[in-house]
DNA sequence: GTTAACCTTGACGTAGAGGTCAACTATCGG
DNA sequence: CCGATAGTTGACCTCTACGTCAAGGTTAAC
């Protein structure tokens, strides 16, 4: 890191406010800067601003939002094509969170919101039915740990053996 | 269906028998044929026997590995390398579980045995990670489906006095 | 022994999720 | 204003997990 954190006036950052540039979101992420170059072009995280050279600038939300995007994909398997949607539901929330600009229209607010809450609906049961059935997979593999625990000392036990009858006969 | 199951001389058939033609088991587990002989090439699933003129034979354990396969892609997310590893353990299982047959020596029955405890317990630590992930996953969006739910309900409310305004100005 | 239904091995295609140059352009410290 | 470092777009490459023909061999029923 040579040159300073860009544009970077003076006095506090507010989490929404775009003050980093790609190399170091690539960097805190773990993801490269092609990753999320990509991820832009697909539409899953569009940095809000730009310096004027063109220069991306992404807000610490967007850091965010890049782990969560991994989260989905690495734990859940899910497709960008889904994870875009998902994240879209979060959006809609922030914003309506900032309800306090009265100005959009309660009618259309309405609408993204039963949206978002079906979009919601549907990734919860997803997940509640993915933790059935992981639940399910990992009783048994504890199962399995167990069984392959006593063959083990079976084993161990069968070798001994050996082991002692050989030395008996070999002397 | 126009011809009748291959080669069914007589008799019970066991689950470890090989009976069933691609056809069958793509139809039975929802994959396709190509797909079954993509994981016979990845190695995946290989079924015993072929008939006299090259058709494979699979067994009825040979479809529940591939139900085991689905469900570690898509709940899990584990790519086929990833599978074929797991499932090598379950197959070491299945081996040794046939221990009746003393033949091979015990030491390496061993090797193999440690093999399959170390690749189990790797998944089995990952199922949990998952598990704890994803339930966190669910508590968070339980919040905010109930967070959207006030909001809704608010909205309503903003709509319906609105509304009430709006006839009086007009009456 | 013919034929419909089923299967075989190629070989090529594709969608998703990036990796990897290449050729430029910006930023910032000096 | 210049050079080192960082970033930009564009084009093409790769790897996974199959899909999709094509051309031909098998099976079993008739």
């Amino acid at each position: 890191m040579v040159h300073m954190s860009p544009k970077q006036s003076q006095g506090a950052i507010a989490s929404d406010e775009a003050h980093l540039q790609i190399g170091e979101v690539a960097e805190r992420t773990g993801v490269t800067q092609r990753t999320l170059r990509f991820y832009e072009e697909k539409g899953l995280l569009i940095p809000a601003t730009r310096m004027e050279g063109g220069f991306r600038l992404y807000s610490e939300d967007d850091i965010q939002r890049v782990e969560q995007i991994k989260q989905l994909q690495t734990l859940l398997g899910f497709s960008l094509a889904e994870i875009k949607e998902m994240v879209e539901a979060k959006e809609i929330e922030n914003q309506l969170r900032k309800e306090y600009r009265p100005e959009a229209d309660p009618a259309q607010k309405r609408t993204q919101l039963l949206r978002a809450i079906e979009v919601t609906q549907t990734q919860f049961d997803l997940i509640r039915q993915k933790v059935g059935a992981l639940k399910d997979m990992e009783s048994k593999l504890e199962e399995r740990l167990t069984r392959f625990d006593g063959w083990l000392t079976n084993l161990d036990k069968k070798i001994a053996e050996e082991r002692k009858s050989k030395t008996k006969t070999k002397v």
